[in-house]
DNA sequence: CCATTCATAGAACGGTCGTGCTTTTTCTGC
DNA sequence: GCAGAAAAAGCACGACCGTTCTATGAATGG
């Protein structure tokens, strides 16, 4: 019982990269067997559904982000720093051979927004946890008075989402050569305003 | 001549309403068809191929959001009123019935980024010139005095657009009741930094 | 009112989709 | 090394995809 369990991962590290590109609908069964030199039915037999597919590529996205993103930011000192280094890492995440066709949080967003079902309860879960894992570097900081007292980590998680997004469309749809250095200045009004007291 | 006219905007409609929901990609169409009581090919007709549905969707969106986001905005008082006002016309462009699942251009970048085509294409360059109308409210801002001089429109349209990202996002795929108070915190804080001179 | 054009319907195509069922190959514990 | 289990392949299915061709119905201009 070791070959298949090693097998299946295989395909789920291939499916993850494939999927950043084409999407979980557009991940097809067929599709993803001949990039693996498999056969459908060989493939098919490690998930019960597509459905079932599409739920363990995103834990194996949401695994792998949080292995270079997250867990290299926790080592970085409490408080602003710390912040720094989760936006920092997510800029990076996406430019990561992983993910050649972008994030595919971002993608999977769009596509399951409406679709009902394992596969969106999956992605919502992650997203929360991400957010919430953003809000409580914002929560150190304010403890370690890098940011001002009384700052709502939540909204601010929030806008460092917002701004992570549209570095993603400037860079992916536009092709924008400055999505990156746009990106960071908007992070950096955000810190600034973090920063600052209320006036 | 007049009849194929009047069935050919009127399947557009449908087209755009229907895409909104299940994305540019999952727009089939059959089920297009079926939605409007036509025949496969009696629609088919219309368009000599699905691309070339896809491309006028993306432009009957457009007129659409022209019409109902940029026009009443024009409107409005030059410089800040404005820009607030094109800001407003988004939000509630995202709740309005033709686009009850969110909005179509979201989705379509998301599915688009990576495929090269006339959609694709149609696609960037209604994005741009939305961008292009967010920078020059904003630059008429600066000629008013409302804004502070030397503020990066381009900047400030980027922003803007990402914290519409972070709206839609929260809203559609997180389902967060606060999501429009967020955003319009969030678009506030824009607007004071607009304000305040560079520090 | 009639002839012609135009709009729609119908049927069929090759292809791919997800998904079962059966067989063959490959691994693995004794 | 062999028996049993696990993994992969092979094959077939019904459904739907975009697209084409042909026929038929409706609208239109003279």
């Amino acid at each position: 019982m070791r070959k298949g369990e090693l097998t299946h991962q295989t395909i789920l590290e291939t499916a993850v990269r494939l999927a950043s590109r084409v999407g979980l609908q557009g991940l097809s069964i067929g599709g993803l067997a001949e990039e693996l030199g498999l056969s459908k039915s060989g493939l098919f037999a490690h998930f019960k559904s597509k459905t079932e597919l599409q739920v363990q590529v995103l834990e194996a996205a949401t695994a792998v982000f949080t292995e270079r993103v997250i867990r290299p930011a926790l080592s970085r000192p409490r408080g602003e720093p710390r912040v720094r280094a989760l936006f920092d890492g997510w800029l990076t995440w996406d430019r990561d051979k992983i993910l050649e066709g972008g994030c595919i949080f971002v993608a999977a967003a769009a596509e399951l927004d409406d679709v009902p079902g394992p596969a969106r309860d999956t992605l919502v879960q992650g997203q929360r946890d991400w957010l919430d894992c953003l809000a409580q570097a914002a929560r150190i900081a304010v403890a370690e008075k890098h940011f001002r007292a009384g700052l709502d980590v939540e909204q601010f998680a929030h806008d460092q989402y917002a701004v992570m997004l549209g570095f993603h469309h400037a860079k992916r749809l536009m092709r924008d050569p400055q999505a990156e250095a746009r990106a960071r200045r908007a992070f950096d009004a955000l810190l600034t305003a973090a920063r600052t007291p209320t006036s």
